[in-house]
DNA sequence: GAATCACTCCAAAGCGCTTTGGATGTTTGA
DNA sequence: TCAAACATCCAAAGCGCTTTGGAGTGATTC
């Protein structure tokens, strides 16, 4: 009997949208003659044609369907007052049922706001390395944007390229403010940002940037202040400290902790001591089987990554060494989700804050900025926290 | 004499572009008067003024700047045959000079191309983690894109709303065609973005998925089959796998490919020397450390990534055993930058294949894919490198 | 009974770009 | 010499949405 009814022709037609609405008028049709068990089967066949396919009608066609016009429906779906709320309700399940979504570029176009934000992410030829940090700090900002209903888009800048990149980002439209990555010791990009008015919160602070910004930083310098001390305490006196590169300005803030804590305890920071390089596994292996290698090694090691921290434990475990009771490690942790520092006792003794955390509070406080433009910049300073793990202990020699 | 210049109503006006506008008046103005010096110095002045100021001009602007209608000035820069030269050539130096950007949202509105590629990353409840390699493969792709004028989009999806969310990306028209990360084994995300009409390349591959459609994977089943056998022609018998997890298609071929080795040479895998969780250092480390306390400990692993490696070694220091001597380990190598296996001497035996190669080839794929969307499914298989570090050795026990 | 008001709804303009379908003048070919 | 064939340019429509400025009802007010 199917092949009697008009739905024959329904699934020949080309437009997935025009299917529906020829489902709908067959169901109004045959519902007006009460032949109400073919009601049932259309409804039946709609059904199964909608988990098969995948179609999706604009507000035209939308409005069309429902007899109404753009503005109300347009209106109903965003939640402007002057709709009957039958009317709405209408809107609402037509939109549900003709699975219509709006068409975000056009959206854009017509608000003026992207409902997009950008990370930008400085790629410099020299350190072709991918900020490690950068997937879990994303995946804490994703969350925040996907409840907010933004969009994130991802933009690779090589520093050479900078001014432009950012100008091209403000003009193409296609973000509504960015975040800022790795921002190091007097950030030109923050005065740039500023004069191209692009609403920004940088991740990290930049040193001798007098400007009014707004940003998310940790505690550098005290974490790293208060981990020399702690080793101090323990009786160390000889600690080495392997670095980021310091024109970032963490790595920069970071040796100031390191020094300040020396100089507290009448110690003065010995260069021999001290390394600044990319943080890699290699790079905490080698500075440290040359320190231990000195005639007066270093008993503890201050770290900046937890990667570099796992290649002075292989140093030290090749040099005969045990950690803890020979040569102490401590390092600051992101408490990366791949990178976990142990479990229930930390491997390494760390000063651990939570990067995916910053992200999150990071793209917050973009949004809010977003929202209301006037306000001043915002700023949070996060506090890490030292963590006792099974990598210090008191010092030997 | 600055001040009885009609410049300093320009520094009062208040659009940007109309600055521009009148400081070209002006140049005009005075060379018309033959005032040639004058020209001079303002167009010093504007040339300081552009340096300072970030100003963008739309379409309009600029083709009345032009004295052209839009038509001309938008065909001129897209390289179009029916504009004269000397006209293309005024157009794009007033563009530089405006400093012109096509908004991005009304030039996808009008071509109906997005410009842009999505990731999508699955994230589930359950494992919070963040895949490691995204960075990398991203970065990788990130270039391609650029070079392409293509911007990258990402999207966080939950796997319970995985159908919903392609649908939107796909209604919402943000992007041309989408990246899909983390494939699973019998993926069903294949199918539905088959039946959606959205372009996409899969990092990675879904079995018991017989569609076709683009891919580019690492030769997982194989890497690991070469690898466990060269354990096994080193001697070993007792070969652990610590695999990821393995409803996840790439863990999956890794174990095809490890049974694969051992079956050849007349051995059954071991389930007890079998494990499949996510790939942490914490992990390595404690199944290395159960596996050795056995009876008959396991001579040799294999690993499905060097951060577990990492975890697996300590387990081995802490036991007393030495590495290569006592243990083998061979671990595939994602070449991550920021983990890099050693330098000239690998530290680990390793499977190596670089993810920021292939993020850059599927993002060209991808491209390449909707350029002509007639095209066939494209597909690549790289082979993984077995690097020979210093992790391995003949089997003692 | 006219004026006002609240409630619903709509037509049309506009966001910034591309692209169609000419219009205008200039060469070319037989 | 006249039509056909370029070579250049433009006006206007359209992409899918929001939003302005009403219009058309009844209901309420004075």
């Amino acid at each position: 009997m199917f092949e009697s009814l008009p739905f024959v022709s329904v699934c020949q037609s080309s437009a997935d949208a025009e299917k529906l609405n020829i489902f709908a008028a067959l169901q109004n049709f045959y519902a007006r003659k009460g032949a109400l068990h073919v009601v049932e089967i259309v409804s039946n066949l709609q059904r199964k044609f909608k988990a098969l396919w995948t179609y999706t009608v604009n507000l035209k066609q939308l409005s069309e369907y429902l007899n109404l016009s753009q503005t109300t429906v347009s209106r109903a779906l965003n939640g402007y007052p002057e709709v009957n709320e039958n009317t709405r309700n209408r809107v609402l399940k037509a939109a549900q049922d003709l699975n219509y979504r709006p068409n975000t570029r056009a959206k854009g176009l017509a608000t003026g706001r992207a409902l997009a934000i950008g990370h930008v992410i400085p790629v410099s030829n020299q350190h072709e390395m991918v900020n490690p940090v950068f997937g879990d700090f994303i995946a804490g900002a994703g969350e925040a944007y996907a409840r907010a209903g933004y969009d994130m888009m991802l933009t690779l800048v090589p520093d050479q390229e900078e001014v432009r990149a950012y100008q091209d980002i403000k003009a193409r439209g296609t973000v509504d403010g960015i975040i800022v990555h790795g921002p190091v010791i007097n950030d030109e990009r923050i005065a740039l940002l500023l004069r191209i008015g692009l609403p920004f919160v940088v991740h990290g602070r930049s040193t001798d940037v007098n400007l009014p910004y707004s940003w998310i930083d940790v505690n550098n310098r005290g974490a790293f202040e208060r981990g020399t001390q702690f080793l101090i305490e323990l009786g160390h006196r000889r600690i080495a400290l392997l670095n980021g590169l310091e024109h970032m300005d963490f790595a920069f803030r970071r040796r100031k902790g390191y020094e300040n804590a020396l100089r507290n305890h009448g110690m003065s920071p010995d260069p021999a001591l001290m390394r600044s390089e990319e943080m890699t596994e290699v790079y905490g292996y080698r500075a440290a089987k040359e320190m231990l290698a000195r005639d007066l090694p270093p008993t503890a090691f201050v770290c900046s990554s937890i990667i570099t921290a796992i290649g002075v434990r292989r140093a030290v475990h090749e040099a005969g060494l045990v950690l803890a009771r020979d040569v102490s490690i401590i390092t600051h942790d992101d408490a990366l989700s791949y990178l976990e520092n142990g479990d229930d006792v930390p491997i390494f003794t760390a000063l651990r804050s939570s990067v995916r955390y910053a992200g999150g509070e990071a793209a917050e406080m973009l949004l809010s900025l977003i929202a209301s433009p006037k306000h001043a910049p915002k700023s949070r300073l996060l506090e890490a926290e030292l963590i006792i793990g099974r990598s210090t202990g008191p010092a030997s020699t």
